[in-house]
DNA sequence: GGAACCCATCGACGAATGTCAATACCTCAA
DNA sequence: TTGAGGTATTGACATTCGTCGATGGGTTCC
């Protein structure tokens, strides 16, 4: 298999492939944004993200395992997993855990969030 | 576990949780926006959309094969998944099969694609 | 101190995912 | 028609992921 340049548009090519492609994404690059987007591959967290956005102050883990019928370990792996991403951090206040959005989330986080309502 | 109103900061709140949070997303739309996540959380699929980004014709699936060092089954299941998810369509031209961007791409797709340089 | 409560961690299990080898399908050329 | 080559599909397997029950660490209240 030969690379051709990519000079004439597609219908043209009809006994040849193999056309020069872009250089790809440094592995790292192409790793970090997909694990970016696997943080929000889950609807539980996009939920989560969602709820995040909309609230005007730190939400405690309680009010998380309240919404989400879901056992409060399996709410403390889904935060915890979003905090892995840079998307929350958190605090102790007594008893309770809150959670908030990250003020300096980083880029790709902050790009894939505006994406929730 | 009552619910409170969302009046006071969260550094007053010592002594409660469970503060009202906003109204989830319909599960469709959670449901939605993480499986157009899914579809981009592997690296393998993110370099294939930072290509087609770049190229101006459609890509033949020999060049995907020829620039992953993954087997042809491999690189058919991942083309799949994008066109199942509405990023890419594809045509045949007599052996080979082509692949681009959809120009209809689902709203959330095209934002997410934003993400790929 | 002790009981009650919230939350994180651990271990386990079923489901989903990425990968490959084998195979089937389709098209073109001889 | 037959053979060759590119692609999609199938089946199998190891890994990862989402979930839960059990447990442990901390904090508050009695």
């Amino acid at each position: 298999m030969t690379k051709r340049t990519a000079l004439v548009p597609a219908p043209e090519r009809i006994r040849g492939c193999c056309v020069a492609t872009a250089p790809p994404l440094p592995d790292r690059t192409a790793d970090e944004l997909a694990a970016v987007y696997k943080a929000l591959a889950d609807p539980t967290r996009v939920q989560m993200l969602h709820m995040l956005k909309a609230a005007p102050e730190p939400i405690c883990v309680c009010d998380f395992t309240a919404a989400f019928d879901l056992g409060q370990p399996t709410v403390s792996h889904h935060l915890g997993k979003l905090k892995a991403e840079g998307f929350v951090d958190s605090f102790k206040q007594g008893v309770w855990a809150f959670y908030r959005l990250r003020d300096d989330m980083p880029d790709a986080a902050r790009s894939a969030l505006s994406m929730i309502p």
